[in-house]
DNA sequence: TTGCTACTGTACCGTTTGGTAAACAGTGTG
DNA sequence: CACACTGTTTACCAAACGGTACAGTAGCAA
């Protein structure tokens, strides 16, 4: 056979879109071996702890890209309304116009929650945590940039899971440009005061 | 052994809790016999289909629930702003406050949505349609009406992810209540133009 | 060429899975 | 009392589960 010498990186994305499409508990490892084309052996080299730690590498990847794509731009941005219209436009692409899901989201429903309840919170406390920061830096007082985070990505995570239930992406399109239209036109409410 | 003579219907209940709880994938027949209390030979003479004819039966009694508590109620009112207000009042009660989660929601995210596709649609489907037609009957133009409903029922399913995830019940109770003065705004503005 | 390391395929492990079969017990009806 | 009906228990099954062990192979450095 020959040597594909693939590295644990490059088999993440597919275990995510696995993950996205069963969940935790319904990705087996022969559905996890067919769809990465990695045997168990192979898994097992690079995820010594099986499923949960397969889970856990795309918890951190998908962590890791919301930092740097996401957050990073939002908490350093030196002007936070262009900041948050980019990251209305990076989440989009990620969850494809609503036709992807989101594997945080789905984690936390159910029981598997506890498994990963570290990851799974941080995601989440940090996405609201950057974006009220950058609501505060365009001028909105603490305690309504707070709120006002904690309802978009409310809102997101629910045009999410109403896309999916409906078949309808353009759900979360509309949710995020409502979302997006409420974010820009806060600030300003506040500095006509 | 004492014949304890249940019905189908009682255990319809404590099938939902377990679904929500491990998913319909992580929940397994032990586990369900367990919190069940039934063997597997009464499960089965209840429902012949196993697991999936379990999941319908919640499903169904889900839907029979909000038809009856929350859609129903929606349509045929005679002052529907009450009854928007009621809708809020029932489903922050059968949420438990954001500590219980929607089965329906948490369904539609994986593949599990495609076995119960049908019922997780109608669901959604119905309670989108009879809060828009609350909605108008309180003076909503339709447009703004389906708009404002699809918002709501994103942010509740919203609210509860958030909530679940952070372990922060209160997130979905302020997202109720943010949801319902935009509900009873709405049709207000539409009244002064 | 010889090793060492990183990776891979396969056979296999014990356990649990969803599901079946049949014997059996309580209840109501004739 | 006899009977059918409705639950319930128990034992059982093949298949699939997550996971392990290990021999083997490709790639590379010395």
């Amino acid at each position: 056979m020959s040597k594909i010498v693939s590295e644990r990186s490059d088999v993440i994305p597919s275990l995510a879109e696995i993950f996205r499409e069963h969940g935790f508990e319904g990705a087996s490892l022969s559905t996890i071996t067919e769809k990465t084309g990695l045997g168990k052996g192979s898994l097992y080299h690079f995820f010594p702890g099986g499923k949960e730690e397969m889970a856990a590498a795309v918890l951190s990847e998908i962590d890791g890209w919301f930092v740097t794509q996401v957050f990073a731009p939002l908490r350093s941005a030196d002007d936070p309304r262009s900041a948050i219209a980019r990251m209305c436009r990076s989440v989009s692409e990620y969850f494809r116009s609503g036709r992807r899901v989101c594997l945080v989201g789905a984690f936390a429903l159910d029981n598997v929650r506890d498994r990963f309840i570290d990851q799974v919170r941080d995601y989440f406390a940090e996405w609201r945590c950057a974006l009220a920061e950058a609501l505060e830096n365009a001028g909105c007082p603490q305690q309504d940039a707070v709120a006002l985070a904690e309802e978009t990505i409310a809102a997101i995570q629910g045009g999410l899971v109403l896309a999916r239930a409906l078949d309808e992406p353009g759900i979360f399109e509309r949710t995020l440009e409502r979302v997006q239209s409420r974010l820009l036109a806060a600030p300003h409410e506040e500095d006509q005061r």
